[in-house]
DNA sequence: ATGAAAATCCCCGTTTCAGGGGAGGAGAGC
DNA sequence: GCTCTCCTCCCCTGAAACGGGGATTTTCAT
């Protein structure tokens, strides 16, 4: 059996020594390199390639959902396994999306991350039990949140600027009927009763960024 | 010159696998233990001591600042080095607040990492650059809020439940033109129109969790 | 005790929001 | 062609919120 190379891309030193202390004990696997920014990585990989990526999600100058694209665009053979600190379903589903054959979850112990990289680098797919269920509770609640409407998710955004009905119909060009109209919509579709509420529900169910 | 003794708290393996990298390289520093949680860690200071603590702030069973506090009223000497992923001033300025000699971010060099343990193991302050910025960002921002009193953060929560002013005023027992007159101190204290912008302002300064 | 701040309540009037209904036109898809 | 959704606009009514006063009592620290 062949061994493992792989390519680490972190911004944390303190992660990378870790990965590093982790698969150095494993004899199986061997650290072709590492980078702290996508920009190096990117760079690496114009004369050199590995079996298996370890990616955080949150690089300094790019997310790690654009550049798993990216990398998997120019080198569709290699295996991308997804790290991060943050257990939102909103990143799982996205970098699983984009191409990423595994995730999981910075807690995880030694034997699961060993298990991780193995895995993934055989070809097939490796999510955490928190990263599964973290993704599932995210499709979930995709499903089950009603659609809105490109006029309505605009008139949302300007309600949560704090503009009233005129000043959004104002600002659209259209009448005060039709922001009213909208307006009730989105109450009627999220199931609120007040202006209040639908901000919570919104700002809870990611409708709507800070 | 003696050996600094240190011990860890966290929850992220490879994050106690990173340091205990970083330290082994360090003639001075010693690692005399770790805990990835806090009760395991306290159950630890019953019969042991060191010099330093690596703490992190996000721990499953309780948070970094509550341990930070029980650890330092029992063992004033020890001398705690908060770790956090999150650059966020109030973590910081809790930490700190709660005796803590010093708080770093994950995202710190090798180099910057050996500093900071070597400076609070003389008993001295460490911030990092950007754990100092969000301090002081953070302090600035308590400064210029206004003070709300305790019954128009009351109201205001009940309003982000969606609660009109009757249902609120039943809830409180008082009378609706009470509500009234504390809503209209709320909007006119923070400088906002509408029930929107009041939303928005206070999920962004802090004021209501979601 | 005395002053300041907070909490309570009320008046007025205006604006905005909420809820019900209906209706016409533009565009996408079948 | 037809249907369906979306966007647009209108009517009406009532409720809630906003804005500007003013006033009384409680509370609390000096």
């Amino acid at each position: 059996m062949n061994v493992t190379r792989i390519f680490i891309v972190d911004d944390h030193p303190m992660i990378i020594e870790g990965m590093a202390a982790m698969i150095q004990r494993e004899p199986g696997i061997e650290l072709a390199g590492f980078a702290m920014n996508a920009a190096s990585c990117l760079a690496y990989f114009v004369n050199n390639t590995v079996d298996v990526v370890l990616m955080d999600i949150n690089l300094p100058d790019k997310s790690g959902i654009d550049l798993c694209r990216e990398l998997k665009e120019k080198h569709p053979s290699i295996n991308i396994l997804a790290i991060s600190s943050f257990n939102q379903g909103t990143y799982v589903k996205s970098m699983m999306e984009q191409g990423a054959s595994g995730y999981i979850f910075k807690n995880v112990t030694r034997e699961e991350f060993v298990e991780a990289v193995t895995t993934v680098a055989s070809g097939k797919q490796y999510l955490n039990f928190e990263a599964g269920f973290a993704m599932r509770e995210e499709k979930q609640r995709m499903e089950r949140l009603p659609v809105l409407t490109r006029r309505e998710k605009e008139v949302l955004h300007l309600i949560a600027e704090g503009l009233t009905n005129i000043q959004i119909a104002d600002k659209l060009f259209v009448s005060q009927s039709t922001i009213d109209s909208h307006r009730k919509s989105l109450l009627a579709k999220l199931g609120v009763k007040n202006t209040a509420a639908l901000m919570k529900f919104c700002v809870e169910n990611g409708l709507i960024r800070l």
